[in-house]
RNA sequence: GCGGGCGUGGCGAAAUUGGUAGACGCACCAGAUUUAGGUUCUGGCAUCGAGAGAUGUGGGGGUUCGAGUCCCUUCGCCCGCACCA
């Protein structure tokens, strides 16, 4: 046995046994063990691993190698997510077809995903972008149609004038195309939608049955669908006309309104401006600025004033004034509120502006008949004043109270309102899954016949000349009606990627050849036990593949409401970063900031002086923040040479060392070496194995201290914990004697380690003579008796501060304890003679004298 | 602006959930081994202080016998965002 582990050797070595041995094949469902299926986000095949990629499979696969030696079923399946922009972009700029871009990407990261050692079961692999995947996604889209889940709309999109081509938002820099340059236009589109607001409701009270999601997560996705109750209701125009129809939250304060705003995108407003040049001006104006929430917040809330009047609901005589006004939303409720400006912040901003009257009509306590002064709106809990008869109610009485009296007088009604709105899933591209339906001029839009799928994307497409390759294809669309036999057009748009990846997870619990997936077996291993990914697909993703999940369970597919029971979102991997100056300080001026760029870890070195430098250059390195890893930075750190240098078990417990999973980690050059060190160190404990006797009895409660320990935290992934416990382990029996009891800590080691750095834990295991493999041995049972300690340290504080410390026995008394501590030569000395007022004693941990 | 989170040694972090703050690791320092570097081993490492001791979990206040942990207040940083009526 070599005094060094040598990875270069081992790694393939174990990685063959596993493979041939089908080690982590998934049981079929009829195993009797319990089921654990665990899952992390496919990655898109960009081409290269990169370390979110290490650290995010790395946690996975310790809970799958866990759950396998704590008896289970494991379910632990990988895949590729291989539709999407970037192979079309990389067609446009290489010339290459986005299919041969993506295959030779899924080869190049599987073979270095597989250098990482996963407990994957590669049997089930499957690819988002080949037919055997989509065109199970087409019949899926078909159940969906039949069931009346699919509807077609017009809806605007980002069109690029010059590109002939659909713009997704992040393809719009300042409101041009991030290609040509052009101007964006907004263009109307038939498209598809799924109708995922009909699952709004269930979609947020399913949320409470999520215990183990972040909080966060919840949070997030119960404020994107954005439930709220209030009344809808109709305020009579003076005059002519139909009224306008108001949304709000509030009819609470009806009585304090005093102004009536519409959007500028209301049909009123629009049919106003026909005929008013400065009314057109103005909903222009509305168009432009930014639409974040931080930049509109900020922006001065501006009105037009469109002479209208409209009558009050509650008083006929009572006439507020109607304004176009730039921060009412078209496609939030009606497109129309009315503004209570003592008590809506907005309101209260617009009514300064135009001097419109604020009416305080809820009271914190007892300034109910002061002017409202200020800018600063109501928006608390409070009396209702000021408003006849629902004066001296509570907010929520008055509520109630309006949109009873608005139902029974018929002007109104009470209503719960989303803001999740319809998920639009056509996407003007050639890269996603062919929405499976034929357009025909006499019989309409119908779905293509089961038996004709999949519908199979054409090879033969260019990217030279602007526009969808689909709908300019030669032959591809041009199919006949399965209803009347004429000519006819398939569907060129395809469908959003966010489809493909909301069932993967079904598809991975069962792959049958002519249907999505099989029932039986889908519901033996769903809900996913464990899903582990970032934290930036909290909404879109984990919202729409609870959708699907409910959507196939309504149509009567799946009896699994809920696809994932537990998520983990994991921390970034980080990188400090560097930067040069393009060109030399003279004089010490200040350098502008376009003067420098970014500069990668490996261009660095550090010279005599101790500065880092840039190699190529010479020139003088600024250490910067920080921060994720990404390319615009160049601050990555490529996994690949670390494999080989290291080897795949210290990268690993690498990415599982110190930092808690759910933060940032920050990568650096001497954090993996010492990782690389501690391999070492395992590795001379294995080969310091023994036919040994006698007992130490010290050491077998420390191993069975960290075997109770390293299971509970690596059930509640605190594998940074469980790192530490097996540092503390390792020290210990390195300093201890050879005995019986240190041969069986060093074998049970091997035990303990192998979730986390496998090809070690194998080696060595082999080494020490052990039959098997480790990977298939059970975790090790712990004794508790050997958790109990005989002795413990007893803290004498007085007055909270700490004196001294008595070793005594785990079971000995108050009166007792209170004695010694008393008797304590440094608590008499501390005493100094005074009297204790007060002895607070907590056997087996302290006693507090109160002096 | 709104919502969420976080502030503990030079650094990453622990703290049995109100009971000995800093486990474990990185870096660093000293010594041993080595021709040397690396490796390995031993010891040290919150701050001030020669020491006894004092101080110390962003700042201030409070509750408590006792606060990193609970409450109030304040400062700083990070993440998310949709003017949601």
């Amino acid at each position: 046995m070599s005094s060094r582990f040598n990875p270069l050797s081992s790694d393939p070595k174990w990685q063959q046994v596993w493979a041939t041995g089908s080690t982590f094949t998934t049981p079929p469902a009829s195993d009797p063990r319990p089921k654990s299926y665990i899952l992390e986000m496919f990655p898109y095949p960009s081409g290269r691993i990169h370390m979110g990629h290490v650290r995010n499979y790395t946690m996975g696969d310790v809970i799958a190698r866990y759950k396998w030696m704590t008896g289970h079923a494991v379910l632990h399946p990988m895949g590729w997510d291989s539709f999407g922009m970037p192979a079309e972009n990389a067609a446009m700029e290489k010339k290459v077809h986005p299919g041969a871009w993506t295959r030779a990407n899924i080869e190049a990261m599987k073979k270095q995903l597989k250098r990482l050692g996963l407990a994957i079961d590669w049997t089930r692999e499957l690819s988002t972008c080949e037919p055997d995947y989509y065109g199970h996604e087409q019949a899926l889209f078909l159940d969906f149609l039949k069931a009346g889940l699919v509807y077609r709309k017009e809806s605007l999109v980002n069109w690029d004038p010059v590109d002939m081509t659909v713009l997704a938002n992040e393809q719009v820099i300042d409101g041009r195309g991030w290609r040509s340059g052009a101007l964006v236009e907004k263009k109307k589109l038939n498209q598809w939608f799924l109708k995922i607001t009909d699952f709004a409701e269930e979609l947020i009270e399913g949320l409470d049955s999520l215990e183990d999601w972040p909080e966060k997560v919840r949070l997030m996705q119960a404020n994107w669908i954005g439930k709220s109750k209030g009344l809808e209701c109709t305020f009579n125009l003076v005059g002519e006309g139909d009224g306008i129809s108001v949304y709000t939250t509030r009819p609470d304060t009806l009585f304090g309104a005093s102004f009536v705003a519409i959007a500028a995108e209301h049909p009123l407003a629009q049919s106003l401006a026909e005929n008013a040049p400065a009314l057109q001006d103005f909903i222009a104006d509305c168009r432009l600025g930014g639409t974040t929430a931080a930049e509109i917040e900020t922006a001065e809330k501006r009105g037009f004033n469109t002479g209208l009047s409209v009558e009050h609901p509650l008083d006929s005589s009572w006439h507020l004034p109607v304004y176009v006004a730039n921060f009412v939303l078209m496609d939030y409720g009606t497109g129309a509120v009315f503004g209570c400006p003592a008590h809506d912040q907005r309101d209260l901003d617009f009514a300064r502006r135009y001097r419109l009257p604020v009416t305080r009509v809820v009271a914190e306590g007892d300034d109910e008949d002061s002017d409202f002064e200020g800018d600063m709106a109501y928006t608390g809990p409070g009396r209702i004043v000021n408003s006849h008869f629902l004066n001296g109610m509570t907010v929520d009485e008055a509520k109630a109270a309006v949109i009873a009296l608005a139902e029974q007088q018929d002007w109104g009604h009470g209503k719960t309102q989303y803001r999740l709105r319809d998920w639009g899933v056509s996407r003007q591209r050639y890269w996603g899954t062919p929405i499976p339906v034929i357009h025909c001029a006499f019989c309409g839009t119908l779905p293509v016949p089961r038996q004709d799928l999949p519908i199979v994307l054409p090879e033969d497409v260019t990217f030279d000349i602007p526009g969808n390759p689909l709908d300019r294809h030669p032959t591809w669309k041009h199919v006949k009606c399965p209803n009347c036999l004429e000519d006819a057009v398939r569907e060129t748009d395809t469908l959003d990627t966010f489809a493909d990846s909301s069932w993967y997870f079904i598809r991975f619990a069962s792959q049958p050849k002519h249907a999505p997936f099989d029932r039986a077996e889908a519901e033996a291993w769903l809900p996913v036990g464990q899903y582990i990914g970032g934290i930036e697909h909290a909404i879109l993703h984990l919202l729409y593949a609870r959708f699907w999940t409910r959507a196939l369970e309504k149509i009567g597919k799946i009896a699994v409401k809920e696809p994932f029971g537990a998520l983990f979102t994991q921390g970034m991997v980080t990188h400090e970063t560097y930067q040069a100056t393009a060109y030399l300080p003279t004089n010490g001026s200040i350098i502008p900031s376009s003067e420098f760029y970014w500069v990668a870890p490996e261009e660095i070195e550090i010279n005599d002086a101790g500065s880092p430098r840039e190699i190529s250059t010479g020139r003088p390195i600024i250490v910067g923040r920080i921060e994720k890893m990404s390319k615009s930075k160049k601050n990555t750190v490529d996994p690949g040479p670390m494999f080989d240098q290291y080897g795949a078990d210290a990268v690993r417990w690498f990415m599982l060392s110190d930092s808690p999973p759910e933060r940032d980690l920050e990568w650096s050059e001497s954090g993996i070496e010492g990782t690389w060190r501690f391999m070492n160190r395992i590795w001379r404990l294995f080969d310091s194995v023994g036919n040994d006797t006698g007992c130490d009895k010290s050491l077998d409660k420390l191993l069975h201290r960290a075997i109770a320990g390293i299971a509970t935290d690596i059930a509640a992934l605190h594998f940074n914990k469980a790192v530490a416990k097996i540092h503390e382990l390792v020290n210990a029996i390195e300093k201890s004697a050879p005995s019986a009891s240190r041969s069986t800590a060093i074998r049970t080691l091997a035990r303990l380690i192998a979730p986390m750095v496998p090809h070690l834990a194998e080696e060595g295991w082999a080494a020490m003579g052990e039959s098997g493999l480790v990977s298939q041995q059970l975790w090790p049972e712990h004794d508790p008796a050997l958790l109990i300690d005989d002795e413990v340290t007893v803290a004498i504080q007085i007055n909270g501060k700490l004196r001294d410390t008595l070793i005594v026995s785990k079971d000995m008394d108050k009166a007792a304890l209170e004695a010694a501590a008393l008797g304590s030569d440094k608590i008499i000395r501390s005493l100094d003679g005074a009297i204790p007022k007060k002895v607070i004693v907590v056997p087996g941990r302290l006693v507090n004298i109160v002096a």
